[in-house]
DNA sequence: CTCCTGTCCTGCCGGC
DNA sequence: TGCCGGCAGGACAGGA
């Protein structure tokens, strides 16, 4: 999926695109992506006007203008597109919702696998809602910090890299953005939670905030067929520094001297890259 | 409680 | 060429 910088660019691009719009039609294609759409969806936002655009761990938040907010979640293969008002669109195979705008603009919800997700939350019960009352703090926010991580790590039994993942610990990481924070940490993702020293705790906050910061600043990574929410293919090509690159030299060691491989392996039915020899 | 496994779904890639 | 197994960015239920 698109971890928390692409659903950050995913929602920055809505952002542009409906921020002000009213909501004229919902097409909703099928009753359910992962669970069901809320009841009577359409009805709820037809005549809406979209007030805000948020985001919060992987979910995108659009507040409309009544006490309404529509959650989003993408899943792992979710994308949006969205449809200037002089462009033609054709429906395409996985287009789950089409909603049009009184400008005659479009945003198109794209599916294939629908491990994505769209609820609706009253607005002023945001906080209490199910897939935010759990969530760690907010990685690039001001609650997150060196002893904020040491002190959730300090009694735990499993290893970091399932630490990171867990949406409690910290809330946008996934397993590319895990890997790769790891890898600049210089930390080993098979390495037990409680044995990640303070210092460390330190290197990883740090790591796991540039990682996500240049990723954003590069428009979310491009990975595969991952496209910007303008609907066009994404100009950067994000090189990741471990992620899918096992046998490869990581950067950290000069090949020719080390003989330095990055290695797949399997945690949690989960692959992780990583340097052996950058990553103790 | 914590931790781990399996599962939802389709598409794609590599091997035979 | 075609078929099949394995794997893919996530989240959650359920069992140990």
């Amino acid at each position: 999926m698109p971890e928390l910088p692409e659903v950050e660019t995913v929602m920055r691009g809505m952002e542009h695109a409906i921020k002000g719009r009213a909501i004229i039609n919902v097409d909703q294609r099928r009753k359910n992506l992962r669970i069901p759409f809320p009841a009577n969806f359409p009805v709820v936002l037809e005549g809406q006007k979209v007030q805000q655009l948020s985001r919060r761990a992987k979910y995108i938040l659009v507040q409309l203008d009544s006490d309404k907010t529509v959650i989003m979640h993408l899943g792992m293969s979710g994308r949006v597109l969205l449809v200037g008002p002089d462009q033609k669109y054709e429906i395409q195979k996985h287009d789950h919702l089409i909603l049009s705008f009184d400008d005659d603009s479009k945003m198109i919800f794209n599916d294939a696998r629908r491990f994505g997700m769209v609820m609706l939350a009253n607005t002023n019960e945001i906080e209490s809602h199910k897939a935010f009352a759990n969530l760690g703090p907010e990685p690039l926010g001001n609650h997150f910090s060196a002893d904020v991580l040491f002190a959730a790590l300090k009694n735990k039994k499993t290893n970091i890299k399932n630490a990171l993942m867990d949406q409690r610990i910290v809330a946008g990481l996934g397993n590319i953005y895990v890997c790769e924070s790891l890898f600049y940490a210089g930390i080993h993702p098979e390495r037990i939670c409680a044995t990640i020293t303070k210092a460390e705790s330190e290197k990883l906050v740090q790591a796991i905030r540039d990682v996500l910061n240049k990723a954003i600043a590069a428009g979310g990574s491009t990975l595969k067929d991952y496209r910007h929410a303008d609907g066009e293919l994404g100009y950067f090509q994000h090189q990741f520094a471990v992620y899918d690159r096992a046998g490869e030299t990581c950067s950290k060691c000069p090949g020719a001297i080390n003989k330095c491989c990055i290695e797949k392996i399997t945690q949690s039915g989960r692959s992780t890259y990583f340097c052996p020899q950058a990553q103790k």
